[in-house]
Parts: structure tokens; C-alpha cells; sequence
DNA sequence: CGCTGAGTTGACAAGATTCAAGGGCCGTGG
DNA sequence: CCACGGCCCTTGAATCTTGTCAACTCAGCG
């Protein structure tokens, strides 16, 4: 699987620490970091290695756990109506991936992993057991599900140009937000992936970032 | 305030049943509903009538309370970066806003009604107390906002007959799923704000609606 | 050392925006 | 009661952007 090279862009690869980590709180609830631990993490099973291309989960497939992003980036691949298939989002480190799992059952895309990454795996059996007895446990988790229910910036949206700046903005924003490199992007992803994510052509976003990087 | 007229699309305007409303199980769960009652709602002072253009709530706001649809239309309108204002989403009865409550505190939209609209109104202090130690009540909290995490089809993708198609079918799709009458929609906006809606211009709106119409 | 796949670039065509004009409906004020 | 103005919607024509198609480079790999 290779990746681009060529863009003056450069990405963070480090694994994020736990107080950065969407899920931080949870963990602390259920007791799974020591209180007095800041950011390192107890040595657990539940985090884990995967290699670039593997899926951390597969739509329609029973929910099983949630997921945190501890290291290298992961795309959100839906069905459309029309047969196709369409990426969703790009996730990074910190981020939580599959809280729909608690409405439906089941995840409703696949995530794939871009690079050589790392995550933890929250089994929702764990969350389940005492959601209905531990009040703070269902306080964290209704917070963490409501943050996820605000609409998200779109990216698909103005000019071919605004779009990729747009894409850059928010995936350094987001970068930047868990303490990650952020002033010098590495794009984990393909010209392809970004074009499907920014409903472009691969030829329109390539000349997009021509176009900035000739502007500095 | 003036609506349009000249489509053949029409709109269900009565107010929805209880059974068919998201926060169905939730009003259950807290007893506003009598368990034996399947559909009507019981004497409430919590439901309310608004006007047309007026706000259920604004962005930035202290979040006090949910809100369910009754009847009507109301569109989501949303801060852009750049300073200016952008339609996030039209909402039908049944269908609930201000989950973004419980993480931020505050709504992230505004939420202004499009016609003379019927909604009710569910206090977040009824839910704060009680979340933290009635096990089903969080179940259900739980439940209805990671059902809203699920990430909606992007209507502001393709070309532009693609996007007012989807645009109607998610519409009716979501009118249908409800029960209320969706074969002919009434499109109780205005050609702007699905221009707005779907990225694109108003005359670009029009001319699809026009064709789409002559094709019958 | 040629193959393959990702990325870039150019030329042209298709599609959307922009600008301009006109029609219909409604409320207002003479 | 009617004329007027405003707003929403529609339509046409010119212009610009992006999609499409094709050719080419470059890097990695057998």
C-alpha cells in the first residue's frame, strides 16, 4: 500500500497521550487509569496494533466496542443509496469511532485504517454492565455522545479551492486541538480519498494544492 | 412571511402522533406518558405553539432544554467561519433538536421555525436529575443521541439535479418514516433556503425543481 | 529494466454561476 | 378599489469553474 509523497505537507505520528484522547474520562470512570495516573496509561490489553488497510470495523456488523485512535488516521467508508461507496470522514488521533453503536446495534461504516496504526478497543459489554447502575459513567458517556450529535463543519462545500483549504483547516484544527503536529501536514490519504471525501475530481484537488503550495 | 406556491409538492400539516416521535421513549421512561396509552399525550403544559420565523432557540445560548417537533418545519442555521450564516438542516415533526446540549451546555445552532409550528418543549433539569441514578432513563438517552451520531447522507453532493432529488427524497423518506402524508411535498421553504441548504444558487435550484416537475 | 499506480498537467466540453429581465402574488397606502 | 412596490420565483444569455479525457512523469517493485 503506498502512500503520496510529494506534497510539502507532513503529518504527526506519534501516539497521542490518554488525557488527549476523546475517551479519556470514560476510562477514568470505569476505572481503567489510576486517578492519579495524568496521562500514561496502564498497561491494558485493550490497546492494539493493525496494519494499513485492515478494518477496525465493518458496517452492518454487530457492534461489539468503541474505538479510540491512538496513532495513524482512519477513514469512514458508508454506502450510498446509489450502490457506491463514499468516504465519510478522516479520523485522527483522540478521536472515538463507532458511538453509533448504542441506537442501532450495529456499525453503520466501515472503518479502515490509512497507516500502520494504533487504538484501544472499549467493549461495549463493559458499558453496558454498569451504564445502568453508575450514574457518572452515563453522565461521561451521554456528554461524549452529545458532543458527536453537533453538526460538523462541511466540507463539501464552495469552490474546489475553498474545499481543500477548507479539508486542511479542519484536519490541522483537529490536529492542533490534541497537541499534534500540526504546522506542517503529512497527508495520510490519497489524492482519491480526498476527492472523494470533498465530492471533487482527483485532477481538481490536485491542482488545488498545486496551486496553494506554488503560494507558499 | 410568505411561502411559496407554484410546486405540485405538498405537505402533511398535522401534528404528529406521541408514538411517533423520537423522544417517544424517553417521555415514557419519565412518566409524562401513561404507559397504557399508546399514542395521545397526556394533558401537558409542555407542549407549545410558536410562529412562523420565530427561534426555538439560538446558538451560543445556555442549553436548557429538548426540543420535539409537534408540528411544522423548522431549519437548523448555523455560525460559517468566514462570518457568514448557513443552513445545516430542515427538521420535521417527530424528529428532536438540541442534543448537542449535554456536552456543550449550549446550542450550536439556531433553530428558527418555518411555519406556524407545534412543538414540545422537555426541561433539561428533568433529565439531569434523574440520569444519574434511573438506569432506563439513561438507556434511553443513551440510545436517542447515538442514533443522532450516525452520519446523515450529505444532500450537498453531486450535481445539481442529483442534489434537489436527494434533497426530496430525504425529505419524503423522513415524512413517510413518521406517517404522515410525504407522495406530495409541499416544500414549506423557500427556493433560497434550499439553495442554501444544498450549496448551490437559487436559479440553479429552480431550473431542477422546473425540469423535475416536467418530467412529472 | 519495464511495469504499475499515484500524481500532475493541458485541452476541451459540460455544467453551474452570474447578470439581467420579467411575471405573479400580496400588502400598503393613496 | 386600484396602483405601487417588494419579494419570490422563473427564464435567458454570457462567463467561469469543474469534469472529462488524454498524455506524461515519477517512484517503487518484480
Amino acid at each position: 500500500m503506498r502512500r503520496p509523497s510529494t506534497t510539502r505537507f507532513h503529518d504527526a505520528t506519534s501516539p497521542i497521550a490518554c488525557a488527549a484522547c476523546d475517551l479519556n474520562s470514560i476510562c477514568r470512570v470505569m476505572g481503567l487509569i489510576p486517578p492519579e495516573s495524568p496521562g500514561p496509561r496502564l498497561s491494558s490489553g485493550m490497546h492494539r496494533s493493525i496494519r494499513a488497510g485492515a478494518m477496525l470495523y465493518q458496517a452492518g456488523l454487530p457492534a461489539s466496542a468503541l474505538f479510540a485512535i491512538r496513532r495513524g488516521t482512519v477513514k469512514l467508508v458508508s454506502a450510498t443509496s446509489e450502490g457506491g461507496r463514499r468516504i465519510v470522514s478522516f479520523h485522527v488521533p483522540g478521536e472515538v469511532l463507532g458511538l453509533e453503536a448504542f441506537g442501532r446495534g450495529t456499525y453503520v461504516c466501515d472503518a479502515i485504517v490509512l497507516e500502520p496504526a494504533q487504538y484501544c478497543e472499549l467493549p461495549l459489554a463493559l458499558l453496558g454492565d454498569r451504564s445502568s447502575r453508575a450514574g457518572s459513567l452515563a453522565t461521561e458517556l451521554i456528554k461524549l455522545l452529545s458532543l458527536a450529535t453537533a453538526p460538523r463543519r462541511d466540507l463539501a462545500r464552495g469552490k474546489a479551492r475553498e474545499r481543500v483549504v477548507n479539508f486542511l483547516l479542519d484536519l490541522s484544527q483537529r490536529l492542533a486541538s490534541r497537541g499534534l503536529e500540526a504546522t506542517e501536514l503529512k497527508l495520510s490519504m490519497s489524492r482519491l480519498e480526498v476527492a472523494d471525501l470533498l465530492d471533487m475530481r482527483i485532477e481538481a484537488v490536485s491542482r488545488a494544492l498545486q496551486d496553494l503550495n506554488r503560494e507558499q
